[in-house]
DNA sequence: CCTTCGAATGAATGATCATTCATTGGTTGC
DNA sequence: GCAACCAATGAATGATCATTCATTCGAAGG
Protein backbone atom coordinates (compact mmCIF):
# COMPACT_ATOMS: atom_id res chain seq x y z
CA UNK A 1 0.00 0.00 0.00
CA UNK A 2 1.44 3.38 -0.66
CA UNK A 3 1.02 6.93 1.13
CA UNK A 4 -1.33 8.07 -1.73
CA UNK A 5 -4.95 6.87 -3.55
CA UNK A 6 -5.03 7.75 -7.19
CA UNK A 7 -8.00 9.83 -8.00
CA UNK A 8 -8.26 10.21 -12.30
CA UNK A 9 -4.85 9.62 -12.03
CA UNK A 10 -3.83 12.45 -9.76
CA UNK A 11 -2.32 12.02 -6.22
CA UNK A 12 -4.64 12.68 -3.36
CA UNK A 13 -2.59 13.79 -0.52
CA UNK A 14 -4.53 14.88 2.02
CA UNK A 15 -7.61 12.29 3.16
CA UNK A 16 -10.03 12.53 6.12
CA UNK A 17 -8.78 11.90 9.56
CA UNK A 18 -11.02 9.05 9.56
CA UNK A 19 -8.84 7.03 6.16
CA UNK A 20 -5.62 7.94 8.12
CA UNK A 21 -6.48 6.59 11.54
CA UNK A 22 -8.02 3.62 9.97
CA UNK A 23 -4.97 3.02 8.12
CA UNK A 24 -2.72 3.41 10.60
CA UNK A 25 -4.87 1.00 13.50
CA UNK A 26 -5.13 -1.65 10.74
CA UNK A 27 -1.16 -1.14 10.30
CA UNK A 28 -0.46 -1.22 14.09
CA UNK A 29 -2.67 -4.70 14.34
CA UNK A 30 0.01 -6.07 11.11
CA UNK A 31 2.97 -4.87 13.33
CA UNK A 32 1.83 -6.04 16.42
CA UNK A 33 0.84 -9.53 15.13
CA UNK A 34 4.36 -9.69 13.19
CA UNK A 35 6.39 -8.26 15.90
CA UNK A 36 4.53 -8.38 19.16
CA UNK A 37 3.77 -5.74 20.88
CA UNK A 38 7.28 -4.90 22.35
CA UNK A 39 8.60 -4.96 18.27
CA UNK A 40 6.56 -1.88 17.75
CA UNK A 41 7.84 1.02 16.60
CA UNK A 42 6.15 4.39 14.88
CA UNK A 43 8.89 3.62 12.33
CA UNK A 44 8.08 0.41 11.35
CA UNK A 45 3.62 1.46 11.68
CA UNK A 46 3.92 3.93 9.63
CA UNK A 47 6.05 2.48 7.12
CA UNK A 48 3.89 -0.25 6.93
CA UNK A 49 1.03 2.17 6.13
CA UNK A 50 2.97 3.53 3.60
CA UNK A 51 3.07 6.68 5.37
CA UNK A 52 5.42 9.50 6.91
CA UNK A 53 6.74 8.91 10.10
CA UNK A 54 5.10 12.07 11.89
CA UNK A 55 1.44 11.14 10.99
CA UNK A 56 0.80 9.12 13.65
CA UNK A 57 1.27 11.82 16.24
CA UNK A 58 -1.02 14.07 13.76
CA UNK A 59 -3.74 11.86 14.17
CA UNK A 60 -3.13 10.00 17.45
CA UNK A 61 -0.90 12.37 19.45
CA UNK A 62 1.28 9.85 20.90
CA UNK A 63 2.31 6.23 20.47
CA UNK A 64 0.25 5.34 23.78
CA UNK A 65 -3.01 6.39 22.10
CA UNK A 66 -2.52 4.83 18.76
CA UNK A 67 -1.48 1.86 20.61
CA UNK A 68 -5.13 2.07 22.74
CA UNK A 69 -7.41 2.82 20.14
CA UNK A 70 -6.24 -0.07 18.29
CA UNK A 71 -7.27 -2.36 21.27
CA UNK A 72 -10.35 -0.18 21.72
CA UNK A 73 -10.94 -1.21 17.54
CA UNK A 74 -10.51 -4.77 18.15
CA UNK A 75 -12.44 -5.18 21.13
CA UNK A 76 -15.65 -2.76 20.27
CA UNK A 77 -15.60 -5.44 16.89
CA UNK A 78 -15.97 -8.28 18.67
CA UNK A 79 -18.61 -6.87 21.26
CA UNK A 80 -20.68 -5.37 19.07
CA UNK A 81 -20.91 -8.31 17.03
CA UNK A 82 -21.70 -10.15 20.36
CA UNK A 83 -24.34 -8.65 21.89
CA UNK A 84 -26.46 -8.05 18.30
CA UNK A 85 -26.67 -12.06 18.83
CA UNK A 86 -27.32 -11.73 22.74
CA UNK A 87 -29.92 -9.17 22.35
CA UNK A 88 -31.87 -9.86 19.64
CA UNK A 89 -35.01 -11.31 19.93
CA UNK A 90 -35.42 -12.32 16.11
CA UNK A 91 -33.99 -16.08 16.38
CA UNK A 92 -36.83 -18.26 15.80
CA UNK A 93 -35.22 -20.57 18.81
CA UNK A 94 -33.28 -20.42 21.48
CA UNK A 95 -31.25 -23.08 19.77
CA UNK A 96 -30.65 -21.13 17.22
CA UNK A 97 -29.46 -18.45 18.91
CA UNK A 98 -27.03 -20.55 20.55
CA UNK A 99 -25.61 -22.08 17.48
CA UNK A 100 -25.21 -18.17 16.26
CA UNK A 101 -23.47 -17.18 19.42
CA UNK A 102 -20.51 -20.48 18.65
CA UNK A 103 -20.24 -19.71 14.90
CA UNK A 104 -19.74 -16.05 15.44
CA UNK A 105 -17.00 -16.81 17.70
CA UNK A 106 -15.40 -19.24 15.58
CA UNK A 107 -16.22 -17.25 12.26
CA UNK A 108 -13.19 -16.14 9.76
CA UNK A 109 -13.86 -12.35 11.27
CA UNK A 110 -13.40 -13.02 14.67
CA UNK A 111 -10.76 -15.12 14.49
CA UNK A 112 -8.57 -13.29 12.60
CA UNK A 113 -4.87 -13.81 13.09
CA UNK A 114 -3.71 -10.19 13.66
CA UNK A 115 -7.03 -9.32 16.07
CA UNK A 116 -6.44 -12.32 17.95
CA UNK A 117 -2.93 -11.23 18.15
CA UNK A 118 -3.54 -7.65 19.63
CA UNK A 119 -5.97 -8.95 22.02
CA UNK A 120 -3.75 -11.64 23.38
CA UNK A 121 -0.70 -9.05 23.15
CA UNK A 122 -2.82 -6.78 25.67
CA UNK A 123 -4.07 -9.06 27.64
CA UNK A 124 -0.20 -10.48 28.67
CA UNK A 125 0.26 -6.49 29.94
CA UNK A 126 -3.56 -6.01 31.27
CA UNK A 127 -2.75 -7.18 34.85
CA UNK A 128 0.25 -4.03 34.91
CA UNK A 129 -2.01 -1.30 32.82
CA UNK A 130 -5.09 -0.15 34.16
CA UNK A 131 -5.65 1.04 31.25
CA UNK A 132 -5.86 -1.66 28.95
CA UNK A 133 -7.65 -4.00 31.82
CA UNK A 134 -10.28 -1.54 31.31
CA UNK A 135 -10.96 -1.71 27.78
CA UNK A 136 -10.50 -5.19 27.64
CA UNK A 137 -12.92 -5.94 30.42
CA UNK A 138 -15.52 -2.80 29.91
CA UNK A 139 -18.19 -4.67 27.99
CA UNK A 140 -17.24 -8.34 29.12
CA UNK A 141 -19.36 -8.17 32.75
CA UNK A 142 -22.17 -7.18 30.18
CA UNK A 143 -21.78 -9.87 27.93
CA UNK A 144 -21.37 -12.61 30.77
CA UNK A 145 -24.67 -11.65 32.41
CA UNK A 146 -26.57 -11.84 29.00
CA UNK A 147 -24.93 -15.08 28.04
CA UNK A 148 -25.54 -16.25 31.62
CA UNK A 149 -29.29 -15.12 30.94
CA UNK A 150 -29.21 -17.14 27.13
CA UNK A 151 -28.17 -19.69 28.75
CA UNK A 152 -30.97 -20.31 31.95
CA UNK A 153 -33.94 -19.96 29.31
CA UNK A 154 -32.05 -22.75 27.82
CA UNK A 155 -31.80 -25.00 31.29
CA UNK A 156 -35.49 -23.14 31.89
CA UNK A 157 -36.40 -24.42 28.18
CA UNK A 158 -35.47 -28.33 28.62
CA UNK A 159 -35.19 -28.70 32.44
CA UNK A 160 -31.79 -29.84 32.91
CA UNK A 161 -31.18 -31.21 35.95
CA UNK A 162 -28.50 -29.23 38.08
CA UNK A 163 -27.42 -26.85 35.92
CA UNK A 164 -26.11 -23.98 36.80
CA UNK A 165 -26.31 -21.02 34.06
CA UNK A 166 -23.63 -18.60 35.68
CA UNK A 167 -21.24 -21.43 35.73
CA UNK A 168 -22.02 -22.74 32.39
CA UNK A 169 -21.19 -18.74 30.79
CA UNK A 170 -18.00 -18.51 32.77
CA UNK A 171 -16.62 -21.74 31.22
CA UNK A 172 -17.61 -20.72 28.02
CA UNK A 173 -15.83 -17.88 28.11
CA UNK A 174 -12.78 -18.69 29.28
CA UNK A 175 -13.18 -21.94 27.21
CA UNK A 176 -13.54 -19.70 23.81
CA UNK A 177 -10.68 -17.72 25.36
CA UNK A 178 -7.99 -20.75 25.98
CA UNK A 179 -9.05 -22.32 22.51
CA UNK A 180 -8.26 -19.19 20.80
CA UNK A 181 -5.06 -18.50 22.60
CA UNK A 182 -3.82 -22.12 21.55
CA UNK A 183 -4.78 -21.71 17.67
CA UNK A 184 -3.37 -18.68 17.63
CA UNK A 185 0.11 -20.14 19.28
CA UNK A 186 0.47 -23.47 18.31
CA UNK A 187 -2.23 -23.72 15.52
CA UNK A 188 -0.59 -27.20 14.58
CA UNK A 189 -1.83 -28.61 17.51
CA UNK A 190 -5.01 -27.25 17.48
CA UNK A 191 -6.50 -25.94 14.11
CA UNK A 192 -9.08 -23.63 14.10
CA UNK A 193 -11.82 -26.51 13.54
CA UNK A 194 -10.79 -28.59 16.00
CA UNK A 195 -11.02 -25.65 18.54
CA UNK A 196 -14.11 -25.23 16.99
CA UNK A 197 -15.34 -28.70 17.40
CA UNK A 198 -14.26 -28.55 21.01
CA UNK A 199 -16.45 -25.92 22.04
CA UNK A 200 -19.79 -27.08 20.25
CA UNK A 201 -18.68 -30.21 22.48
CA UNK A 202 -18.90 -27.94 25.56
CA UNK A 203 -22.34 -26.72 24.52
CA UNK A 204 -23.66 -29.37 23.58
CA UNK A 205 -22.50 -31.17 26.59
CA UNK A 206 -24.70 -28.21 28.80
CA UNK A 207 -27.32 -28.39 26.32
CA UNK A 208 -28.21 -31.75 24.40
CA UNK A 209 -31.59 -30.84 23.36
CA UNK A 210 -30.35 -27.62 21.55
CA UNK A 211 -27.09 -28.03 20.13
CA UNK A 212 -25.54 -31.57 18.55
CA UNK A 213 -22.05 -32.60 19.36
CA UNK A 214 -21.18 -33.46 15.44
CA UNK A 215 -21.07 -30.52 13.07
CA UNK B 1 16.42 -7.36 50.14
CA UNK B 2 20.03 -5.89 50.18
CA UNK B 3 22.73 -6.90 47.75
CA UNK B 4 24.39 -8.77 50.86
CA UNK B 5 23.56 -11.74 53.06
CA UNK B 6 24.91 -11.71 56.62
CA UNK B 7 26.60 -14.53 57.99
CA UNK B 8 28.15 -14.38 60.95
CA UNK B 9 27.36 -10.54 61.28
CA UNK B 10 29.92 -10.26 58.25
CA UNK B 11 28.79 -9.22 54.51
CA UNK B 12 29.29 -12.05 52.34
CA UNK B 13 30.19 -9.88 48.62
CA UNK B 14 30.63 -13.00 46.77
CA UNK B 15 27.93 -15.78 46.02
CA UNK B 16 27.35 -18.69 43.98
CA UNK B 17 26.09 -18.23 40.08
CA UNK B 18 23.03 -20.32 41.48
CA UNK B 19 21.80 -17.99 43.87
CA UNK B 20 22.69 -14.92 41.74
CA UNK B 21 20.80 -16.22 38.86
CA UNK B 22 18.19 -17.66 40.75
CA UNK B 23 18.21 -13.75 42.73
CA UNK B 24 17.44 -12.04 39.48
CA UNK B 25 15.04 -14.39 37.73
CA UNK B 26 12.71 -14.49 40.75
CA UNK B 27 13.31 -10.47 40.21
CA UNK B 28 12.30 -10.77 37.08
CA UNK B 29 9.42 -12.69 37.91
CA UNK B 30 7.82 -9.66 40.08
CA UNK B 31 8.90 -6.72 37.81
CA UNK B 32 7.06 -8.86 35.28
CA UNK B 33 3.93 -8.71 37.01
CA UNK B 34 4.21 -5.15 37.95
CA UNK B 35 5.46 -3.55 35.12
CA UNK B 36 4.28 -5.69 32.61
CA UNK B 37 7.15 -7.30 29.93
CA UNK B 38 7.59 -3.93 28.10
CA UNK B 39 8.21 -2.18 31.46
CA UNK B 40 11.23 -4.80 32.67
CA UNK B 41 14.10 -2.77 32.42
CA UNK B 42 17.52 -4.04 33.80
CA UNK B 43 17.75 -1.17 36.31
CA UNK B 44 14.57 -2.32 37.91
CA UNK B 45 14.92 -6.18 37.94
CA UNK B 46 18.28 -5.14 39.70
CA UNK B 47 17.06 -2.97 42.00
CA UNK B 48 14.47 -5.32 42.93
CA UNK B 49 16.87 -8.12 43.38
CA UNK B 50 19.00 -5.71 45.40
CA UNK B 51 21.77 -5.83 43.39
CA UNK B 52 23.73 -3.49 41.19
CA UNK B 53 22.93 -2.88 37.55
CA UNK B 54 25.98 -4.57 35.85
CA UNK B 55 25.28 -8.00 37.53
CA UNK B 56 22.12 -9.37 35.58
CA UNK B 57 24.58 -9.23 32.08
CA UNK B 58 27.80 -10.71 34.35
CA UNK B 59 25.48 -13.81 34.99
CA UNK B 60 23.29 -14.12 32.13
CA UNK B 61 24.95 -12.41 29.30
CA UNK B 62 21.76 -10.34 27.70
CA UNK B 63 18.77 -8.89 28.80
CA UNK B 64 16.81 -11.46 26.03
CA UNK B 65 18.47 -14.39 27.88
CA UNK B 66 17.59 -13.43 31.04
CA UNK B 67 14.04 -13.28 30.13
CA UNK B 68 14.55 -17.00 28.46
CA UNK B 69 15.59 -18.57 31.81
CA UNK B 70 12.88 -16.74 33.33
CA UNK B 71 9.93 -18.13 31.19
CA UNK B 72 12.08 -21.78 31.21
CA UNK B 73 11.83 -21.65 34.65
CA UNK B 74 7.88 -20.78 35.23
CA UNK B 75 6.73 -23.27 32.62
CA UNK B 76 9.36 -26.25 33.30
CA UNK B 77 8.36 -25.88 36.92
CA UNK B 78 4.39 -26.42 36.12
CA UNK B 79 5.45 -28.76 33.45
CA UNK B 80 7.02 -31.39 35.98
CA UNK B 81 4.41 -30.79 38.44
CA UNK B 82 1.68 -32.08 35.47
CA UNK B 83 4.17 -34.97 33.99
CA UNK B 84 4.56 -36.14 37.79
CA UNK B 85 0.81 -36.92 38.14
CA UNK B 86 0.25 -38.65 34.35
CA UNK B 87 3.14 -40.33 34.85
CA UNK B 88 2.60 -42.10 38.01
CA UNK B 89 1.44 -45.06 38.56
CA UNK B 90 1.29 -44.57 42.40
CA UNK B 91 -3.01 -43.44 42.61
CA UNK B 92 -5.32 -45.82 43.81
CA UNK B 93 -7.71 -45.10 41.13
CA UNK B 94 -7.82 -43.23 37.31
CA UNK B 95 -10.45 -41.38 39.61
CA UNK B 96 -7.90 -40.12 42.26
CA UNK B 97 -5.42 -39.29 39.39
CA UNK B 98 -7.88 -37.11 37.88
CA UNK B 99 -8.66 -35.32 40.99
CA UNK B 100 -4.83 -35.27 41.45
CA UNK B 101 -4.61 -33.20 37.86
CA UNK B 102 -7.24 -30.68 38.71
CA UNK B 103 -5.98 -30.33 42.50
CA UNK B 104 -2.64 -29.58 40.89
CA UNK B 105 -3.64 -26.82 38.28
CA UNK B 106 -5.58 -25.05 40.75
CA UNK B 107 -3.25 -25.26 43.43
CA UNK B 108 -2.04 -21.64 44.94
CA UNK B 109 1.75 -22.70 43.78
CA UNK B 110 0.66 -23.12 40.31
CA UNK B 111 -1.83 -19.76 39.93
CA UNK B 112 0.40 -17.44 41.76
CA UNK B 113 0.30 -14.51 39.92
CA UNK B 114 3.55 -13.11 39.78
CA UNK B 115 3.90 -16.86 37.78
CA UNK B 116 0.98 -16.32 35.60
CA UNK B 117 1.30 -12.88 34.96
CA UNK B 118 4.95 -14.15 33.42
CA UNK B 119 3.48 -16.74 31.36
CA UNK B 120 0.64 -14.65 29.68
CA UNK B 121 3.40 -12.17 29.31
CA UNK B 122 5.16 -14.56 27.20
CA UNK B 123 2.30 -15.81 25.59
CA UNK B 124 0.85 -12.31 24.30
CA UNK B 125 4.39 -12.49 22.35
CA UNK B 126 5.20 -15.58 21.14
CA UNK B 127 3.37 -15.64 17.87
CA UNK B 128 5.93 -13.27 16.99
CA UNK B 129 9.20 -14.59 18.80
CA UNK B 130 9.72 -18.46 17.68
CA UNK B 131 11.94 -18.95 20.76
CA UNK B 132 9.26 -18.06 23.32
CA UNK B 133 7.34 -19.86 20.99
CA UNK B 134 9.23 -23.16 21.62
CA UNK B 135 9.82 -22.64 24.85
CA UNK B 136 5.86 -22.53 25.95
CA UNK B 137 4.98 -25.48 24.12
CA UNK B 138 8.23 -27.72 23.75
CA UNK B 139 6.27 -30.02 26.53
CA UNK B 140 2.68 -29.25 25.81
CA UNK B 141 2.35 -32.26 22.77
CA UNK B 142 3.78 -34.36 25.09
CA UNK B 143 1.08 -34.10 27.97
CA UNK B 144 -1.36 -33.51 25.43
CA UNK B 145 -1.02 -37.23 24.46
CA UNK B 146 -0.59 -38.17 28.27
CA UNK B 147 -3.50 -36.38 29.23
CA UNK B 148 -5.80 -37.89 26.15
CA UNK B 149 -3.90 -41.53 27.38
CA UNK B 150 -5.55 -40.95 30.97
CA UNK B 151 -8.68 -39.86 30.03
CA UNK B 152 -8.67 -42.78 27.53
CA UNK B 153 -8.74 -45.01 30.26
CA UNK B 154 -11.62 -43.53 32.18
CA UNK B 155 -13.82 -43.63 29.46
CA UNK B 156 -12.60 -47.30 29.09
CA UNK B 157 -13.33 -47.69 32.84
CA UNK B 158 -16.98 -46.23 32.87
CA UNK B 159 -17.70 -47.25 29.44
CA UNK B 160 -18.92 -43.60 28.54
CA UNK B 161 -20.59 -43.14 25.35
CA UNK B 162 -19.35 -41.49 22.46
CA UNK B 163 -16.51 -39.77 24.45
CA UNK B 164 -13.30 -38.46 22.49
CA UNK B 165 -10.79 -38.51 24.92
CA UNK B 166 -8.21 -36.30 22.43
CA UNK B 167 -11.18 -33.54 22.25
CA UNK B 168 -11.76 -33.64 25.74
CA UNK B 169 -7.98 -33.19 26.64
CA UNK B 170 -8.04 -30.38 24.42
CA UNK B 171 -11.21 -28.98 25.73
CA UNK B 172 -9.70 -29.05 29.01
CA UNK B 173 -5.91 -27.71 28.56
CA UNK B 174 -7.86 -24.66 26.43
CA UNK B 175 -10.32 -24.31 29.55
CA UNK B 176 -7.36 -24.36 32.23
CA UNK B 177 -5.66 -21.58 30.18
CA UNK B 178 -8.78 -19.19 30.05
CA UNK B 179 -9.72 -19.80 33.55
CA UNK B 180 -6.34 -18.72 34.66
CA UNK B 181 -6.27 -15.84 32.34
CA UNK B 182 -9.25 -14.54 33.51
CA UNK B 183 -8.56 -14.65 36.55
CA UNK B 184 -5.62 -12.95 36.29
CA UNK B 185 -6.56 -10.35 34.55
CA UNK B 186 -10.10 -9.97 36.44
CA UNK B 187 -10.21 -11.42 39.84
CA UNK B 188 -13.28 -9.79 40.99
CA UNK B 189 -15.37 -11.28 38.15
CA UNK B 190 -13.77 -14.95 38.38
CA UNK B 191 -12.06 -15.23 41.56
CA UNK B 192 -9.81 -18.52 41.94
CA UNK B 193 -12.50 -20.39 43.24
CA UNK B 194 -15.08 -20.21 40.81
CA UNK B 195 -12.34 -21.04 38.40
CA UNK B 196 -11.56 -24.20 39.71
CA UNK B 197 -15.09 -24.98 40.12
CA UNK B 198 -15.80 -24.29 36.78
CA UNK B 199 -12.84 -26.67 35.64
CA UNK B 200 -13.97 -29.63 38.14
CA UNK B 201 -17.85 -29.20 36.30
CA UNK B 202 -16.24 -29.54 33.04
CA UNK B 203 -14.34 -32.82 34.15
CA UNK B 204 -17.54 -33.78 36.07
CA UNK B 205 -19.42 -33.96 33.07
CA UNK B 206 -16.79 -35.54 30.90
CA UNK B 207 -16.39 -37.81 33.50
CA UNK B 208 -19.63 -38.21 36.04
CA UNK B 209 -18.37 -41.56 37.84
CA UNK B 210 -15.52 -40.12 38.21
CA UNK B 211 -15.69 -36.99 39.19
CA UNK B 212 -18.41 -35.03 40.95
CA UNK B 213 -19.15 -31.50 39.96
CA UNK B 214 -19.62 -30.25 43.76
CA UNK B 215 -16.49 -29.83 46.09
C1' DC C 1 48.81 -9.35 58.39
C1' DC C 2 49.45 -9.29 53.59
C1' DT C 3 48.55 -10.54 48.96
C1' DT C 4 45.99 -12.42 45.34
C1' DC C 5 41.77 -13.40 43.05
C1' DG C 6 37.63 -12.62 41.05
C1' DA C 7 32.73 -11.35 42.22
C1' DA C 8 30.33 -7.18 42.23
C1' DT C 9 29.72 -2.43 41.19
C1' DG C 10 27.92 1.67 38.64
C1' DA C 11 29.54 5.59 35.70
C1' DA C 12 30.07 6.02 30.99
C1' DT C 13 28.86 4.73 26.23
C1' DG C 14 26.29 4.10 22.26
C1' DA C 15 22.01 2.50 20.16
C1' DT C 16 17.23 2.79 19.66
C1' DC C 17 13.19 5.22 19.38
C1' DA C 18 9.19 8.66 20.39
C1' DT C 19 8.33 13.12 19.44
C1' DT C 20 8.83 17.74 17.34
C1' DC C 21 8.43 21.27 13.88
C1' DA C 22 10.24 23.80 9.84
C1' DT C 23 9.39 22.78 5.20
C1' DT C 24 6.86 20.83 1.23
C1' DG C 25 3.31 20.54 -1.91
C1' DG C 26 -1.58 19.26 -2.95
C1' DT C 27 -6.17 21.45 -2.56
C1' DT C 28 -9.64 24.97 -2.62
C1' DG C 29 -11.88 29.25 -3.31
C1' DC C 30 -11.61 33.35 -5.74
C1' DG D 1 -4.16 31.41 -12.68
C1' DC D 2 -3.11 32.57 -8.01
C1' DA D 3 -2.82 32.78 -3.12
C1' DA D 4 -3.88 30.92 1.29
C1' DC D 5 -4.31 26.99 3.78
C1' DC D 6 -3.31 22.94 5.99
C1' DA D 7 -2.29 17.80 5.58
C1' DA D 8 1.84 15.47 5.22
C1' DT D 9 6.72 14.88 5.51
C1' DG D 10 11.19 13.41 7.63
C1' DA D 11 15.56 15.34 9.54
C1' DA D 12 16.77 16.65 13.96
C1' DT D 13 16.33 16.27 19.01
C1' DG D 14 16.39 14.42 23.40
C1' DA D 15 15.12 10.60 26.43
C1' DT D 16 15.48 5.95 27.68
C1' DC D 17 17.90 1.92 28.23
C1' DA D 18 21.11 -2.30 27.38
C1' DT D 19 25.68 -3.12 27.67
C1' DT D 20 30.57 -2.44 28.89
C1' DC D 21 34.62 -2.34 31.75
C1' DA D 22 37.83 0.06 34.95
C1' DT D 23 37.55 0.07 39.71
C1' DT D 24 36.28 -1.58 44.33
C1' DC D 25 36.21 -4.71 47.96
C1' DG D 26 35.42 -9.07 50.46
C1' DA D 27 37.31 -13.91 50.65
C1' DA D 28 40.85 -17.24 51.10
C1' DG D 29 45.55 -18.92 51.38
C1' DG D 30 49.99 -18.33 53.15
Amino acid sequence: MTSTIKKNGIKLRAQPKEVRKDQLIRATMKCIARTGLSGVTMARVTTEAGLSLGIANLHFQSKEKLLLETLEFVTAEYSRGQLEILESDNYPSVAAQLEALLEFDFSTAVTNKDKMAVWFAFLGEAKSRPTYQRICSRQDSVSEKKMSALFQSAIDEAGYENADAGLIAAGYISLVDGLWLNTLVAPRRLPRNKAHRVARHYLASAFPQHISPGQ
